[in-house]
DNA sequence: ATCAAGATTGATATATTATATCCTTTGAGT
DNA sequence: ACTCAAAGGATATAATATATCAATCTTGAT
C-alpha cells in the first residue's frame, strides 16, 4: 500500500508539471483509489467519494477525472474489469512502459508485478507464431490472492 | 477458421450429450459467431442475427443463448472485452483446462494460442511472489494482428 | 392421443455503465 | 477588473446487462 501523504504530494507535483490543477475534486477521487488499495469502477469511486464527504460527487465528473489522472500516469485503467487502480509506482521514479497486473477475482485487490524478460519473450514468441506482431504492454491477469483463495475454495 | 458444417454438427452432438436442445435460435447465434471469426459482443451478435435473417432476434435471448453455449464449451467469453468467440477447438477433442487468447485491438480477431509450460510457469512464479496463489486458467492478451498492425502504425 | 412438467422463448422493466453536449463557474495571467 | 481557457455541473442519451413473469413448445408418461 502506498504512503498516502507522499503519494498525494507527488500527484500534486505531477499535475503541476503537466500544466493542470490538482483540484479538490481530483484530490478526492485519487484519495479514494489510494485508500481502497483495490480496483474500483467509476461508479464505485463516486459512491466512495460520497461516503467520505457530504460534497456530492457526480459519476460523470468521476469519469472525467479518472481519464485525467490516467493521462498523468497517476492511475491505471484495467480493461479486463473496466476498473481503475492507483499506480503503485507513483512514489518512485519507475517507468510505465510495461505494466503487468494481477487482479484478485475475489477482493479485487491488485498487484503490479514484474515479469521476467524470459516470460515476456515467451509471450511475444507465442503471439508471433500466431500471426500477431505485438502484444499489449499492459498485461492483466486474473487470479486469486492468498486470502481469497483460502476463504473461497 | 472453423469448418462451418463440421462445427455445427459437433455442436448439435454436444448439446444432445448435455441434455439440451440445439434449437434454431441457438443455431443462429453460434452460426454468427463462427462466421464472424472474431469476438462479438452480445448486442453485436444480435444485430448480426437480424442482418442474416428476418426472424427478429432479441438481445435478451442472445444473452441467454451465449451463456448456454459457453456452458457447453462451444464458445468462450472474453472478459477483457466482454465479448464472445467460438471455440476454435470445437472440432477436435482438445481439452479446455487452459485457454490463452490473443485479441487484436483492431479487427478483434481472436487466436487461441498455446503457451509453453515455461511461460506459464514464469507467470505463476511471478504471481506467487506477489502473494497470489493461482492465476486464471484463461489468459487474455491484447495485441495487434499483422494486418491491423500494418494499417494502423 | 392427451396431459403434465419442464425447457425454451417472448416481452418488459430496470439496473448499470459510458459517452456526448451545453452551460456555468473558477482561476491564472494580463 | 478583464479575458480566456480550464474545470465542473447538469442533463440527455447510448450501450450494456440482469431480473422477472408470461406464453409457447417438447418430451415423456399415462
Amino acid at each position: 500500500m502506498l504512503d498516502y501523504e507522499k503519494a498525494m504530494s507527488i500527484a500534486e507535483q505531477k499535475c503541476l508539471q503537466g500544466g493542470i490543477r490538482f483540484t479538490e475534486r481530483r484530490r478526492q477521487v485519487l484519495s479514494v483509489l489510494i485508500k481502497a488499495d483495490a480496483a474500483l469502477s467509476a461508479y464505485e469511486s463516486a459512491e466512495q467519494c460520497n461516503t467520505d464527504s457530504k460534497n456530492k460527487m457526480p459519476a460523470m465528473s468521476v469519469y472525467r477525472i479518472l481519464d485525467l489522472l490516467q493521462n498523468q500516469n497517476l492511475i491505471h485503467r484495467l480493461e479486463i474489469a473496466n476498473k481503475y487502480v492507483s499506480c503503485s509506482h507513483m512514489t518512485c521514479s519507475h517507468e510505465h512502459d510495461q505494466s503487468q497486473f494481477l487482479i484478485c477475482g475475489g477482493c479485487r485487490h491488485v498487484e503490479e508485478i514484474y515479469l521476467s524478460p524470459d516470460a515476456v519473450d515467451a509471450l511475444q514468441t507465442a503471439a508471433s507464431s500466431a500471426g500477431f506482431s505485438a502484444i499489449s504492454s499492459q498485461l492483466e491477469i486474473k487470479g486469486w490472492c492468498a486470502e481469497c483463495h483460502q476463504s473461497n475454495e
